[in-house]
DNA sequence: CAGCTAAGCTGAGGTATCCTCAGCTTGTCA
DNA sequence: TGACAAGCTGAGGATACCTCAGCTTAGCTG
């Protein structure tokens, strides 16, 4: 098995100067266009040839993912702190919060990101994995406590998670149902 | 405002030939590439021209449309029936299972649906309006026979359509969640 | 059945994007 | 300061998109 690429930060100075010169305009073009924009586009806005962008990030779904990497670290250490509180449900449901949000940034990363999740051996699965994680013992808790029905599994609440953040990503700003399916899923729609 | 492109079967017998052909091929294409196989792919499976496809399906999305379009009739008429029973619940739900399976058909669907549903003057969205309000006239019985909680919306209920519709549309065939996701919903998670 | 005409068909070609790789430039270290 | 590997460049082959000028033919009309 010839090991996955994971995108790493170079060690030549003038190479980690366009690394993080390509990360930024690729934040940026996402952002505006989708995890489809045009990688042409965001080597030039870095001032950067194509193939050096190439060589940091031989695919596109490695560029996608090392953008968000900050994201997904930060929602571990996020998962950290919500289980020191009192209220499990509480923290279950605000972790979902943010990472709904996280996932849903840019139109196309939820699909990207749930690649990662299914495919072993892509470069972030290792980073979505411990997300996973730090999901799966929230809900844990949540379930100790009492709160949370127990025949819930971890693959559901992420199932929930990814189809949410998909909603989300493909509203109009004003029209964002994700909150609502959030809700709904939690406390049920039929009487 | 011009007015949208409405693909419809032509006049002479080479161009229903035609329409038929490139159709069918599309049919096959998308189910197996997703709603982003090559046209030039397809017009070459249909043994016709790539100029003959643009001729009848101006865009992408109209030619995915008209794959999908009697589906989305048989919908329509398939609430038609569910609606004649006596079990209200039971005829939403199982329509709702029904409207999943229709929009997952294959990937990338739900995408382009979606955006027929938002904004108007797209080819189908007449069509998809119509299953629309075949959709919220079952919900409107099941909640008159206070089965399902009063206060959700028509459009709530579609966004968990189309969640579950993407959820299945993206998971490995042995590993959908759509079903799990329809079921919490209703349900709900929290005791 | 011949002739006309518009509906329909064709496919070369301009544009955009992808991704690779052979050769050049330059940071780094001794 | 010299050597060399890390890194950069950008031309170019491949693929797909979509258009349009010119050709073909179905179907009508007398």
């Amino acid at each position: 098995m010839p090991h996955p690429h994971i995108a790493r930060r170079p060690k030549r100075a003038d190479g980690q100067r366009n690394y993080d010169a390509i990360l930024g305009a690729a934040r940026r073009a996402f952002e505006r266009d989708g995890s489809e924009a045009s990688l042409e586009d965001v080597a030039a806005s870095a001032g950067v040839a194509i193939g050096t962008l190439y060589r940091h990030f031989p695919s596109r779904a490695s560029l996608v993912e090392a953008t968000t990497r900050d994201g997904l670290v930060l929602l571990v250490t996020r998962a950290e702190e919500l289980s020191a509180g009192d209220d499990p449900l509480a923290a279950l449901t605000a972790w979902m919060d943010d990472a709904v949000r996280h996932f849903s940034t840019f139109r196309g990363l939820v699909g990207i990101l749930t690649q990662s999740w299914y495919d072993e051996g892509t470069p972030s699965h290792t980073m979505c994995d411990a997300m996973h994680d730090s999901g799966a013992e929230l809900l844990r808790a949540a379930q100790a406590a009492g709160r949370v029905r127990a025949d819930l599994t971890p693959e559901e609440l992420f199932d929930l998670l990814l189809a949410a953040a998909w909603l989300r990503e493909n509203a109009t700003p004003d029209r964002d149902g994700s909150a609502r399916l959030l809700t709904h899923a939690l406390e049920g729609i039929v009487l």
